[in-house]
DNA sequence: AGTACCACCTGACGGC
DNA sequence: TGCCGTCAGGTGGTAC
């Protein structure tokens, strides 16, 4: 689930509930999730701390700490985070509790355990360890070109792999194609400039509408092939079928009749 | 360098 | 009702 659009969401909601608070206390209920850091560490890093500001650096999550580090938060597949009071409210998979001094918890809740959260000294450091490409939504489009021609494979490839570019997933680097009308496994280096072009402008509309859409798939726009992954089901462009097949092991779906050839 | 495939996890779903 | 295979939107390693 969460790709770039979903995680600037769960930015602007930490931003919202838990920033200028005082963590009182700080529980971890499962230790796979920490990377690098040791529960001990995390908890005595966090407990008197306060966050203070929020960045987002393709699908990782920062929010810096008055004492000057970062605590980076990635979801994996099935990661979120939620802010909450009573216990009513408590999610079902909670990994990590920020107690706030107001009395409200910041959860990190992960059903699949394959998130992440890291504690780092300084954020652009993390990025370069972690060898990220520029985030997908900031990226300028002669940046974007001399990138994406580094690429040699299928542009769906391409445009997933976060070293090149930083934020696209599976369902949102589906939606770009099908809105840029080019096919899934075309190469990067059949597309030309202009069909760079329509990449990139397309990426940003996709990115944008779908923020404002809270990344809710019930909440996009209609003419978004996002609700209509299924195979089987009706292109919302020409009405064709919708059609599915494994791209790098990855479900992959698309309009034949609109998105043309592999080329 | 690219791609295919497996692994990491949990849970939902369909078939039998 | 229960068991089993399959699949899921992320990442990372291996082998070809």
């Amino acid at each position: 689930m969460p790709e770039l659009p979903d995680v600037e969401v769960y930015r602007r909601y930490l931003a919202s509930t838990a920033l200028h608070r005082r963590i009182t206390t700080m529980e971890v209920h499962s230790h796979r999730v920490l990377d690098g850091v040791s529960g001990k560490r995390l908890k005595s890093t966090l407990e008197g701390a306060v966050l203070e500001e929020t960045a987002r650096h393709g699908k990782y999550l920062f929010a810096r700490l008055d004492k000057g580090q970062e605590l980076v938060l990635h979801f994996g597949m099935t990661g979120f985070l939620k802010y909450y009071k009573n216990d009513e409210s408590k999610p079902g998979h909670e990994r990590l509790r920020l107690r706030l001094e107001n009395g409200y918890s910041l959860v990190y809740d992960n059903q699949r355990l394959l998130g992440r959260v890291f504690l780092a000294p300084d954020r652009k450091r993390f990025i370069e360890e972690q060898e990220l490409g520029p985030d997908a939504l900031t990226v300028d489009f002669e940046r974007f070109t001399s990138i994406l021609e580094r690429g040699r494979g299928a542009i769906k490839s391409t445009l997933m792999n976060q070293k090149m570019l930083a934020g696209l997933g599976n369902i949102y680097t589906d939606e770009i194609l099908f809105q840029a009308r080019i096919h899934p496994k075309a190469s990067v280096g059949s597309l030309g400039e202009d069909g760079l072009r329509t990449v990139y402008e397309q990426m940003r509309v996709v990115l944008e509408q779908a923020i404002d859409a809270q990344a809710d798939p019930g909440r996009m726009p209609e003419s978004f092939l996002l609700p209509h992954r299924e195979e089987e089901d009706s292109c919302p462009r020409c009405g064709g079928r919708v059609r599915k097949i494994s791209l790098s092991g990855r479900a992959t779906y698309f309009c034949a009749a609109c998105q043309g050839e592999a080329g």
